[in-house]
DNA sequence: CTGTCCTAGAGGCTAAGCCACCAGTCCTAT
DNA sequence: ATAGGACTGGTGGCTTAGCCTCTAGGACAG
Protein backbone atom coordinates (compact mmCIF):
# COMPACT_ATOMS: atom_id res chain seq x y z
CA UNK A 1 0.00 0.00 0.00
CA UNK A 2 1.45 3.99 -0.97
CA UNK A 3 1.13 4.19 3.06
CA UNK A 4 3.66 2.31 4.01
CA UNK A 5 6.12 4.84 1.74
CA UNK A 6 7.43 8.02 3.01
CA UNK A 7 4.55 10.51 1.66
CA UNK A 8 4.97 13.61 -0.31
CA UNK A 9 6.05 15.23 3.01
CA UNK A 10 9.15 15.29 3.46
CA UNK A 11 9.43 15.01 7.40
CA UNK A 12 6.06 14.62 8.77
CA UNK A 13 7.52 12.75 11.66
CA UNK A 14 6.60 16.06 13.05
CA UNK A 15 3.16 14.69 13.51
CA UNK A 16 3.29 12.94 17.00
CA UNK A 17 0.04 12.43 17.30
CA UNK A 18 -2.08 10.38 14.49
CA UNK A 19 -3.51 13.35 13.88
CA UNK A 20 -6.27 14.88 15.82
CA UNK A 21 -9.96 14.63 14.93
CA UNK A 22 -10.98 17.32 12.45
CA UNK A 23 -14.20 18.19 14.59
CA UNK A 24 -12.20 18.60 17.92
CA UNK A 25 -9.48 20.82 15.71
CA UNK A 26 -12.35 22.90 14.47
CA UNK A 27 -14.07 23.04 18.35
CA UNK A 28 -10.38 24.92 19.31
CA UNK A 29 -10.89 27.11 16.50
CA UNK A 30 -14.53 27.68 17.56
CA UNK A 31 -13.70 28.89 21.07
CA UNK A 32 -10.65 30.87 19.61
CA UNK A 33 -13.22 32.75 17.38
CA UNK A 34 -15.52 33.12 19.88
CA UNK A 35 -12.77 34.69 22.37
CA UNK A 36 -11.36 36.63 19.82
CA UNK A 37 -14.40 38.48 18.61
CA UNK A 38 -15.95 38.43 22.14
CA UNK A 39 -18.78 36.94 21.64
CA UNK A 40 -21.00 36.90 25.12
CA UNK A 41 -24.25 34.73 25.58
CA UNK A 42 -26.83 35.17 23.70
CA UNK A 43 -25.11 35.39 20.39
CA UNK A 44 -24.57 33.99 17.03
CA UNK A 45 -21.75 32.24 15.66
CA UNK A 46 -21.50 32.22 12.17
CA UNK A 47 -23.74 29.81 9.92
CA UNK A 48 -22.05 26.29 9.58
CA UNK A 49 -22.16 27.18 5.24
CA UNK A 50 -19.80 30.02 6.12
CA UNK A 51 -17.46 27.85 8.90
CA UNK A 52 -16.95 25.38 6.17
CA UNK A 53 -16.22 27.57 3.63
CA UNK A 54 -13.61 29.58 5.78
CA UNK A 55 -12.36 26.55 7.80
CA UNK A 56 -11.62 24.86 4.56
CA UNK A 57 -13.44 21.86 5.75
CA UNK A 58 -16.89 19.87 5.09
CA UNK A 59 -20.38 20.90 6.65
CA UNK A 60 -20.13 17.90 8.15
CA UNK A 61 -17.40 18.19 10.16
CA UNK A 62 -18.38 21.69 11.51
CA UNK A 63 -21.91 19.79 12.58
CA UNK A 64 -19.70 17.39 14.61
CA UNK A 65 -17.96 20.40 16.29
CA UNK A 66 -20.96 21.80 17.40
CA UNK A 67 -22.16 18.69 18.70
CA UNK A 68 -18.99 18.41 20.48
CA UNK A 69 -20.02 22.07 21.63
CA UNK A 70 -23.33 21.52 22.29
CA UNK A 71 -23.17 18.19 24.41
CA UNK A 72 -20.68 20.33 26.34
CA UNK A 73 -23.45 23.15 27.01
CA UNK A 74 -21.16 25.78 25.36
CA UNK A 75 -23.42 26.12 22.18
CA UNK A 76 -27.19 25.95 21.53
CA UNK A 77 -28.09 24.66 18.16
CA UNK A 78 -31.44 25.76 16.34
CA UNK A 79 -32.65 24.56 13.48
CA UNK A 80 -33.69 26.94 11.35
CA UNK A 81 -32.09 30.05 13.44
CA UNK A 82 -28.26 28.80 13.70
CA UNK A 83 -26.21 28.44 17.07
CA UNK A 84 -26.56 30.63 19.84
CA UNK A 85 -23.66 30.74 22.56
CA UNK A 86 -25.12 29.66 25.91
CA UNK A 87 -21.53 30.32 28.01
CA UNK A 88 -18.44 31.76 27.23
CA UNK A 89 -15.92 28.88 26.75
CA UNK A 90 -13.12 30.08 29.01
CA UNK A 91 -10.48 29.78 26.62
CA UNK A 92 -8.34 26.39 27.02
CA UNK A 93 -10.43 25.15 29.64
CA UNK A 94 -13.17 23.85 27.01
CA UNK A 95 -10.77 21.82 24.34
CA UNK A 96 -9.00 20.64 27.17
CA UNK A 97 -11.98 19.14 28.84
CA UNK A 98 -12.57 17.96 25.76
CA UNK A 99 -9.35 16.59 25.07
CA UNK A 100 -9.06 15.07 28.28
CA UNK A 101 -12.19 13.35 28.37
CA UNK A 102 -11.63 11.80 24.79
CA UNK A 103 -9.98 9.16 27.04
CA UNK A 104 -11.43 8.64 30.59
CA UNK A 105 -8.58 7.27 32.36
CA UNK A 106 -7.74 10.14 34.29
CA UNK A 107 -11.10 10.33 35.64
CA UNK A 108 -11.42 6.56 36.36
CA UNK A 109 -8.16 7.20 38.10
CA UNK A 110 -9.79 10.09 39.67
CA UNK A 111 -12.72 8.30 40.84
CA UNK A 112 -10.53 5.50 42.30
CA UNK A 113 -8.61 8.15 44.35
CA UNK A 114 -11.51 9.16 46.17
CA UNK A 115 -13.37 5.31 46.65
CA UNK A 116 -10.65 3.11 47.41
CA UNK A 117 -8.64 5.55 49.68
CA UNK A 118 -11.22 5.93 51.61
CA UNK A 119 -12.41 2.33 51.37
CA UNK A 120 -9.06 1.55 52.48
CA UNK A 121 -9.33 3.45 55.52
CA UNK A 122 -13.09 1.45 56.12
CA UNK A 123 -11.04 -1.66 55.84
CA UNK A 124 -8.85 -1.04 58.34
CA UNK A 125 -11.37 -0.17 61.08
CA UNK A 126 -13.62 -2.52 60.01
CA UNK A 127 -12.36 -5.69 58.72
CA UNK A 128 -13.11 -9.02 59.49
CA UNK A 129 -10.80 -12.08 60.27
CA UNK A 130 -12.41 -13.21 57.05
CA UNK A 131 -11.77 -10.43 55.01
CA UNK A 132 -8.08 -10.52 56.12
CA UNK A 133 -8.32 -14.28 54.90
CA UNK A 134 -9.67 -13.03 51.10
CA UNK A 135 -7.07 -10.50 50.88
CA UNK A 136 -4.59 -12.87 52.06
CA UNK A 137 -5.83 -15.48 50.02
CA UNK A 138 -5.40 -12.77 47.03
CA UNK A 139 -2.01 -11.58 47.50
CA UNK A 140 -1.09 -15.16 47.27
CA UNK A 141 -2.61 -15.44 44.12
CA UNK A 142 -0.95 -12.43 42.74
CA UNK A 143 2.19 -13.54 44.08
CA UNK A 144 1.68 -16.58 42.64
CA UNK A 145 0.99 -15.41 38.91
CA UNK A 146 4.12 -12.53 38.99
CA UNK A 147 6.41 -15.48 40.29
CA UNK A 148 5.15 -17.45 37.00
CA UNK A 149 5.51 -14.10 35.28
CA UNK A 150 2.30 -13.66 34.58
CA UNK A 151 0.97 -9.54 34.52
CA UNK A 152 -1.08 -10.92 37.93
CA UNK A 153 -4.75 -8.81 36.52
CA UNK A 154 -6.43 -11.72 38.06
CA UNK A 155 -4.43 -11.45 41.46
CA UNK A 156 -4.69 -7.64 41.46
CA UNK A 157 -8.29 -7.32 41.09
CA UNK A 158 -9.12 -9.80 43.81
CA UNK A 159 -7.09 -7.31 46.14
CA UNK A 160 -8.79 -4.57 45.58
CA UNK A 161 -12.61 -6.31 45.37
CA UNK A 162 -11.11 -7.76 48.73
CA UNK A 163 -10.44 -4.50 50.24
CA UNK A 164 -13.78 -3.15 49.11
CA UNK A 165 -15.60 -5.74 50.74
CA UNK A 166 -13.46 -5.31 53.96
CA UNK A 167 -14.75 -2.01 53.87
CA UNK A 168 -17.92 -3.20 54.99
CA UNK A 169 -19.99 0.19 52.78
CA UNK A 170 -22.60 -1.19 50.48
CA UNK A 171 -23.24 1.93 48.96
CA UNK A 172 -19.13 2.43 47.94
CA UNK A 173 -19.29 -1.28 47.05
CA UNK A 174 -21.57 -0.68 44.83
CA UNK A 175 -20.05 2.24 43.17
CA UNK A 176 -16.85 0.33 42.48
CA UNK A 177 -19.05 -2.07 40.84
CA UNK A 178 -19.97 0.23 38.39
CA UNK A 179 -16.46 1.58 37.41
CA UNK A 180 -14.87 -1.60 37.86
CA UNK A 181 -15.02 -2.52 34.50
CA UNK A 182 -13.58 0.65 33.27
CA UNK A 183 -10.85 -0.38 36.07
CA UNK A 184 -10.01 -3.35 34.51
CA UNK A 185 -8.66 -1.60 31.49
CA UNK A 186 -5.77 0.53 33.71
CA UNK A 187 -5.08 -2.37 35.66
CA UNK A 188 -3.80 -4.74 32.69
CA UNK A 189 -2.17 -1.77 31.15
CA UNK A 190 -0.72 -0.60 34.39
CA UNK A 191 0.66 -4.14 35.08
CA UNK A 192 2.16 -4.49 31.33
CA UNK A 193 4.87 -2.12 32.15
CA UNK A 194 8.31 -4.25 33.15
CA UNK A 195 8.55 -4.16 36.91
CA UNK A 196 5.07 -3.21 37.14
CA UNK A 197 3.82 -6.17 39.18
CA UNK A 198 6.34 -6.53 41.53
CA UNK A 199 6.14 -2.88 42.53
CA UNK A 200 1.97 -3.67 42.68
CA UNK A 201 2.30 -6.10 44.85
CA UNK A 202 4.70 -4.56 47.26
CA UNK A 203 2.16 -1.55 47.31
CA UNK A 204 -0.51 -4.35 47.83
CA UNK A 205 1.52 -6.18 51.09
CA UNK A 206 1.78 -2.77 52.53
CA UNK A 207 -1.86 -1.99 52.58
CA UNK A 208 -2.60 -4.87 53.96
CA UNK A 209 -0.30 -4.77 56.26
CA UNK A 210 -1.96 -1.39 57.84
CA UNK A 211 -5.57 -2.99 57.24
CA UNK A 212 -4.19 -6.40 59.25
CA UNK A 213 -2.64 -4.18 61.94
CA UNK A 214 -6.45 -1.67 61.87
CA UNK A 215 -4.28 1.33 61.12
CA UNK A 216 -6.70 3.51 59.01
CA UNK A 217 -4.38 6.41 58.42
CA UNK A 218 -1.60 4.24 56.97
CA UNK A 219 -3.59 2.03 55.25
CA UNK A 220 -5.23 5.17 53.24
CA UNK A 221 -1.43 6.42 52.81
CA UNK A 222 -0.65 2.79 50.79
CA UNK A 223 -3.56 2.92 48.82
CA UNK A 224 -2.52 6.65 47.86
CA UNK A 225 0.83 5.45 47.08
CA UNK A 226 -0.76 2.20 45.24
CA UNK A 227 -2.58 4.44 43.09
CA UNK A 228 0.26 6.97 42.35
CA UNK A 229 1.64 4.13 40.48
CA UNK A 230 -1.36 2.82 38.55
CA UNK A 231 -1.91 6.93 37.70
CA UNK A 232 1.69 7.60 36.10
CA UNK A 233 0.84 4.70 33.68
CA UNK A 234 -2.42 6.40 32.73
CA UNK A 235 -1.00 9.64 32.39
CA UNK A 236 1.28 8.45 30.47
CA UNK A 237 -0.43 7.19 27.13
CA UNK A 238 -3.64 9.59 27.53
CA UNK A 239 -3.34 13.03 27.56
CA UNK A 240 -1.20 15.19 29.50
CA UNK A 241 -4.20 16.32 32.49
CA UNK A 242 -3.40 17.77 35.12
CA UNK A 243 -1.94 16.30 37.43
CA UNK A 244 -4.14 14.03 39.57
CA UNK A 245 -2.22 13.95 42.67
CA UNK A 246 0.00 16.29 44.57
CA UNK A 247 1.73 16.44 48.18
CA UNK A 248 -0.46 14.11 49.65
CA UNK A 249 -0.40 14.11 53.61
CA UNK A 250 2.16 16.43 53.83
CA UNK B 1 -45.78 10.46 10.00
CA UNK B 2 -47.96 12.81 10.98
CA UNK B 3 -45.36 13.93 12.93
CA UNK B 4 -45.12 17.95 13.39
CA UNK B 5 -48.82 18.54 13.70
CA UNK B 6 -49.05 20.04 16.65
CA UNK B 7 -51.78 18.62 18.62
CA UNK B 8 -54.89 20.46 20.19
CA UNK B 9 -52.65 21.47 22.78
CA UNK B 10 -53.34 24.98 23.21
CA UNK B 11 -50.68 26.36 24.91
CA UNK B 12 -48.21 24.43 23.09
CA UNK B 13 -46.07 26.97 24.91
CA UNK B 14 -45.29 23.99 27.20
CA UNK B 15 -43.55 22.26 24.13
CA UNK B 16 -40.70 21.16 26.00
CA UNK B 17 -39.36 19.08 22.90
CA UNK B 18 -39.53 20.43 18.93
CA UNK B 19 -38.52 17.07 18.31
CA UNK B 20 -35.60 15.92 19.11
CA UNK B 21 -32.18 16.02 17.23
CA UNK B 22 -31.63 12.81 15.79
CA UNK B 23 -28.14 12.35 17.30
CA UNK B 24 -29.78 12.51 20.73
CA UNK B 25 -32.36 9.89 19.90
CA UNK B 26 -29.66 8.01 18.65
CA UNK B 27 -27.15 8.64 21.84
CA UNK B 28 -30.10 6.98 23.46
CA UNK B 29 -30.50 3.98 21.22
CA UNK B 30 -26.89 2.86 21.82
CA UNK B 31 -26.81 3.42 25.47
CA UNK B 32 -30.28 1.46 25.21
CA UNK B 33 -28.46 -1.01 23.39
CA UNK B 34 -24.92 -1.03 25.70
CA UNK B 35 -27.37 -1.75 28.76
CA UNK B 36 -29.38 -4.56 27.14
CA UNK B 37 -26.63 -6.55 25.88
CA UNK B 38 -24.74 -6.01 28.65
CA UNK B 39 -21.38 -4.53 26.70
CA UNK B 40 -18.69 -4.13 29.40
CA UNK B 41 -15.72 -1.69 29.06
CA UNK B 42 -13.37 -2.77 26.74
CA UNK B 43 -15.91 -3.98 23.97
CA UNK B 44 -16.68 -2.58 20.80
CA UNK B 45 -19.86 -1.14 19.32
CA UNK B 46 -21.02 -2.96 15.91
CA UNK B 47 -19.16 -1.10 13.12
CA UNK B 48 -21.04 2.37 11.96
CA UNK B 49 -22.04 1.17 8.63
CA UNK B 50 -23.91 -1.91 10.40
CA UNK B 51 -25.16 0.52 12.99
CA UNK B 52 -26.80 3.07 10.15
CA UNK B 53 -28.53 0.34 8.60
CA UNK B 54 -30.14 -1.40 11.20
CA UNK B 55 -31.37 1.97 12.60
CA UNK B 56 -32.10 3.37 9.40
CA UNK B 57 -29.81 6.67 9.22
CA UNK B 58 -26.97 7.74 7.39
CA UNK B 59 -23.78 7.37 8.60
CA UNK B 60 -23.15 10.66 9.34
CA UNK B 61 -26.09 10.95 11.85
CA UNK B 62 -24.60 8.00 13.46
CA UNK B 63 -21.20 9.37 13.85
CA UNK B 64 -22.58 12.57 15.59
CA UNK B 65 -23.95 10.60 17.99
CA UNK B 66 -20.51 8.60 18.16
CA UNK B 67 -19.07 12.33 18.72
CA UNK B 68 -21.36 13.02 21.73
CA UNK B 69 -20.49 9.91 23.80
CA UNK B 70 -17.02 10.36 22.97
CA UNK B 71 -17.23 13.84 24.53
CA UNK B 72 -18.69 12.38 27.56
CA UNK B 73 -16.16 10.25 27.57
CA UNK B 74 -18.51 6.91 27.05
CA UNK B 75 -16.81 6.00 24.22
CA UNK B 76 -13.70 5.67 22.65
CA UNK B 77 -13.97 5.93 18.75
CA UNK B 78 -10.35 4.80 17.27
CA UNK B 79 -9.94 5.08 13.80
CA UNK B 80 -9.80 1.85 11.86
CA UNK B 81 -10.79 -0.22 14.54
CA UNK B 82 -13.91 0.49 16.11
CA UNK B 83 -15.43 1.96 19.02
CA UNK B 84 -14.48 1.42 22.26
CA UNK B 85 -16.85 1.32 25.61
CA UNK B 86 -14.65 2.96 28.19
CA UNK B 87 -17.64 2.51 30.69
CA UNK B 88 -20.78 2.18 30.93
CA UNK B 89 -23.04 4.87 31.09
CA UNK B 90 -24.38 4.45 34.54
CA UNK B 91 -27.61 3.05 34.32
CA UNK B 92 -30.99 2.62 35.88
CA UNK B 93 -29.83 -0.72 37.34
CA UNK B 94 -27.65 1.72 39.91
CA UNK B 95 -29.79 4.30 40.22
CA UNK B 96 -33.13 1.55 41.68
CA UNK B 97 -30.30 0.06 43.80
CA UNK B 98 -29.11 3.53 45.17
CA UNK B 99 -32.70 4.42 45.67
CA UNK B 100 -33.25 0.92 47.87
CA UNK B 101 -30.51 2.17 49.74
CA UNK B 102 -32.05 5.42 50.56
CA UNK B 103 -32.22 5.01 54.26
CA UNK B 104 -28.61 3.93 54.49
CA UNK B 105 -27.61 7.29 56.19
CA UNK B 106 -24.23 5.86 57.62
CA UNK B 107 -23.77 4.91 54.10
CA UNK B 108 -24.05 7.52 52.26
CA UNK B 109 -21.85 10.02 54.34
CA UNK B 110 -19.20 7.51 53.91
CA UNK B 111 -19.65 8.15 50.40
CA UNK B 112 -19.94 11.93 50.40
CA UNK B 113 -16.00 11.56 52.26
CA UNK B 114 -14.82 9.49 49.73
CA UNK B 115 -16.67 12.20 47.06
CA UNK B 116 -16.59 14.99 48.14
CA UNK B 117 -13.24 15.40 49.72
CA UNK B 118 -11.36 14.35 46.47
CA UNK B 119 -13.87 16.70 44.49
CA UNK B 120 -12.47 19.50 47.01
CA UNK B 121 -8.86 18.67 46.13
CA UNK B 122 -9.69 18.96 42.89
CA UNK B 123 -11.86 21.94 42.63
CA UNK B 124 -8.94 23.44 44.46
CA UNK B 125 -6.77 22.53 41.59
CA UNK B 126 -8.50 22.96 38.35
CA UNK B 127 -11.90 25.86 39.42
CA UNK B 128 -12.16 28.52 36.74
CA UNK B 129 -13.18 31.90 38.28
CA UNK B 130 -16.40 30.94 36.05
CA UNK B 131 -16.68 28.29 38.90
CA UNK B 132 -15.57 30.25 41.75
CA UNK B 133 -18.56 32.74 40.76
CA UNK B 134 -20.77 30.03 40.82
CA UNK B 135 -19.38 29.02 44.57
CA UNK B 136 -19.61 32.64 45.71
CA UNK B 137 -23.15 32.67 43.99
CA UNK B 138 -24.17 29.55 46.31
CA UNK B 139 -22.52 31.14 49.43
CA UNK B 140 -24.79 34.19 49.23
CA UNK B 141 -27.81 32.06 48.31
CA UNK B 142 -26.97 30.40 51.58
CA UNK B 143 -26.27 33.23 53.80
CA UNK B 144 -29.22 35.27 52.82
CA UNK B 145 -31.61 32.46 53.15
CA UNK B 146 -29.79 31.71 56.96
CA UNK B 147 -29.99 35.10 58.10
CA UNK B 148 -34.10 35.11 56.87
CA UNK B 149 -34.08 32.16 59.39
CA UNK B 150 -34.47 29.26 56.73
CA UNK B 151 -32.51 25.93 56.86
CA UNK B 152 -30.94 27.16 53.94
CA UNK B 153 -30.78 23.56 52.13
CA UNK B 154 -30.86 25.26 48.58
CA UNK B 155 -27.98 26.86 48.97
CA UNK B 156 -26.28 24.16 50.72
CA UNK B 157 -26.79 22.02 47.87
CA UNK B 158 -25.67 24.87 45.61
CA UNK B 159 -22.74 25.12 47.27
CA UNK B 160 -21.61 21.61 47.41
CA UNK B 161 -22.88 21.14 43.49
CA UNK B 162 -20.64 24.19 42.38
CA UNK B 163 -17.70 22.71 43.77
CA UNK B 164 -18.70 19.42 42.57
CA UNK B 165 -18.71 21.02 39.57
CA UNK B 166 -15.40 22.86 39.92
CA UNK B 167 -13.66 19.69 40.48
CA UNK B 168 -13.71 19.12 36.51
CA UNK B 169 -14.37 15.43 36.64
CA UNK B 170 -16.62 14.10 35.12
CA UNK B 171 -17.03 10.50 36.47
CA UNK B 172 -16.88 11.81 39.67
CA UNK B 173 -19.67 14.60 38.70
CA UNK B 174 -21.99 11.47 37.15
CA UNK B 175 -21.56 9.58 40.80
CA UNK B 176 -22.65 12.53 42.76
CA UNK B 177 -25.50 13.07 39.87
CA UNK B 178 -26.19 9.65 41.38
CA UNK B 179 -26.30 9.56 44.91
CA UNK B 180 -27.54 13.33 45.20
CA UNK B 181 -31.42 12.90 46.10
CA UNK B 182 -29.79 10.45 49.49
CA UNK B 183 -27.62 13.16 50.29
CA UNK B 184 -30.79 15.52 50.10
CA UNK B 185 -32.26 13.25 52.89
CA UNK B 186 -29.25 13.69 55.30
CA UNK B 187 -29.09 17.61 54.44
CA UNK B 188 -32.54 18.50 55.31
CA UNK B 189 -32.02 16.47 58.81
CA UNK B 190 -28.38 17.99 58.96
CA UNK B 191 -29.56 21.42 59.03
CA UNK B 192 -33.02 20.92 60.52
CA UNK B 193 -30.97 21.24 63.88
CA UNK B 194 -30.69 24.60 65.95
CA UNK B 195 -27.17 26.56 64.83
CA UNK B 196 -26.55 24.21 62.47
CA UNK B 197 -26.85 26.50 59.30
CA UNK B 198 -24.64 29.14 60.72
CA UNK B 199 -22.03 26.14 61.38
CA UNK B 200 -22.46 24.80 57.63
CA UNK B 201 -21.77 28.39 56.38
CA UNK B 202 -18.88 28.38 57.85
CA UNK B 203 -17.72 25.51 56.78
CA UNK B 204 -18.44 26.45 53.17
CA UNK B 205 -16.82 29.42 53.41
CA UNK B 206 -13.24 27.55 55.00
CA UNK B 207 -13.64 25.34 51.59
CA UNK B 208 -14.57 28.21 49.09
CA UNK B 209 -11.54 29.76 50.69
CA UNK B 210 -9.02 26.93 50.33
CA UNK B 211 -10.80 26.19 46.50
CA UNK B 212 -10.20 30.48 45.75
CA UNK B 213 -6.37 29.83 46.83
CA UNK B 214 -5.86 26.80 45.01
CA UNK B 215 -5.00 24.51 48.23
CA UNK B 216 -6.06 21.04 47.99
CA UNK B 217 -4.61 19.69 51.04
CA UNK B 218 -6.49 22.49 52.76
CA UNK B 219 -9.93 22.23 50.63
CA UNK B 220 -9.35 18.49 51.78
CA UNK B 221 -9.12 18.90 55.18
CA UNK B 222 -11.84 21.72 55.37
CA UNK B 223 -14.76 19.38 53.19
CA UNK B 224 -13.83 16.59 55.71
CA UNK B 225 -14.71 18.82 58.77
CA UNK B 226 -17.83 20.16 56.91
CA UNK B 227 -19.06 16.39 56.80
CA UNK B 228 -17.79 15.40 60.42
CA UNK B 229 -20.59 17.88 61.02
CA UNK B 230 -23.39 16.27 58.61
CA UNK B 231 -22.17 12.62 60.10
CA UNK B 232 -23.18 13.88 63.52
CA UNK B 233 -25.97 14.11 62.44
CA UNK B 234 -26.42 10.79 60.90
CA UNK B 235 -25.09 8.88 63.39
CA UNK B 236 -27.04 10.57 66.21
CA UNK B 237 -30.56 8.83 64.51
CA UNK B 238 -29.04 6.10 62.68
CA UNK B 239 -26.86 3.19 64.01
CA UNK B 240 -23.99 4.35 65.97
CA UNK B 241 -21.80 3.06 63.29
CA UNK B 242 -17.61 3.33 63.82
CA UNK B 243 -16.92 6.83 63.55
CA UNK B 244 -16.25 6.68 60.26
CA UNK B 245 -13.64 9.96 60.59
CA UNK B 246 -10.63 10.11 62.57
CA UNK B 247 -7.31 11.46 62.97
CA UNK B 248 -7.43 13.00 59.23
CA UNK B 249 -4.58 14.99 57.71
CA UNK B 250 -2.01 13.21 61.30
C1' DC C 1 -51.94 48.97 14.09
C1' DT C 2 -52.66 43.98 13.37
C1' DG C 3 -52.57 39.78 11.41
C1' DT C 4 -51.43 36.75 7.46
C1' DC C 5 -48.42 35.09 4.18
C1' DC C 6 -44.17 34.52 1.98
C1' DT C 7 -39.49 33.71 1.62
C1' DA C 8 -34.47 33.93 2.47
C1' DG C 9 -31.46 31.63 4.93
C1' DA C 10 -30.31 28.71 8.66
C1' DG C 11 -29.72 23.90 10.35
C1' DG C 12 -31.05 18.55 9.70
C1' DC C 13 -30.16 14.63 7.34
C1' DT C 14 -29.16 11.54 3.51
C1' DA C 15 -26.50 9.39 -0.15
C1' DA C 16 -22.31 7.91 -2.27
C1' DG C 17 -17.60 7.79 -2.43
C1' DC C 18 -12.73 7.90 -1.47
C1' DC C 19 -8.99 7.99 1.84
C1' DA C 20 -6.40 6.57 6.18
C1' DC C 21 -5.67 3.34 9.58
C1' DC C 22 -5.38 -1.14 12.16
C1' DA C 23 -4.74 -5.91 12.77
C1' DG C 24 -4.35 -10.26 11.18
C1' DT C 25 -2.47 -13.17 7.49
C1' DC C 26 0.37 -14.86 4.31
C1' DC C 27 4.37 -14.90 1.98
C1' DT C 28 9.13 -14.25 1.34
C1' DA C 29 13.97 -13.86 2.34
C1' DT C 30 17.26 -14.88 5.65
C1' DA D 1 12.22 -22.38 11.32
C1' DT D 2 11.67 -17.63 11.74
C1' DA D 3 11.82 -12.69 11.41
C1' DG D 4 10.10 -9.17 8.61
C1' DG D 5 7.49 -7.06 4.99
C1' DA D 6 3.49 -6.78 1.88
C1' DC D 7 -1.39 -7.74 1.36
C1' DT D 8 -6.14 -7.58 2.57
C1' DG D 9 -10.56 -6.86 4.72
C1' DG D 10 -12.86 -4.15 7.61
C1' DT D 11 -13.45 0.22 10.19
C1' DG D 12 -13.56 5.07 10.99
C1' DG D 13 -12.58 10.00 8.82
C1' DC D 14 -14.07 13.33 5.86
C1' DT D 15 -15.90 15.31 1.61
C1' DT D 16 -19.33 16.58 -1.88
C1' DA D 17 -23.94 17.35 -3.45
C1' DG D 18 -28.45 17.86 -2.56
C1' DC D 19 -32.96 18.04 -0.60
C1' DC D 20 -35.95 18.81 3.49
C1' DT D 21 -37.54 21.46 7.53
C1' DC D 22 -37.67 25.17 10.46
C1' DT D 23 -37.34 30.12 12.04
C1' DA D 24 -37.45 34.89 11.75
C1' DG D 25 -38.75 38.82 9.73
C1' DG D 26 -40.50 41.70 6.05
C1' DA D 27 -44.33 42.71 2.69
C1' DC D 28 -48.81 43.28 2.33
C1' DA D 29 -53.55 43.23 3.22
C1' DG D 30 -57.21 44.35 6.40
Amino acid sequence: MASSETPPDVYDSLRPVPRQRLYLQLVEKLTDFIEREGLRAGQRLPPERELAASLSVSRASVSQALVALEVQGIVDVRHGDGAVLLHEPLGVQVIATLRSRRSRLPEIIEARYALEVKLAELAALRRTDDDLARIDHALALMAVQVSAGDRGEAGDEAFHSAVTAAGHSGLLADIMGEIAPAILETRIESLSQPGRPEASLDGHLAIADAIRSGDPVEAARAMRVHLDLVSDVALLRGDQDIRTHFDHQS
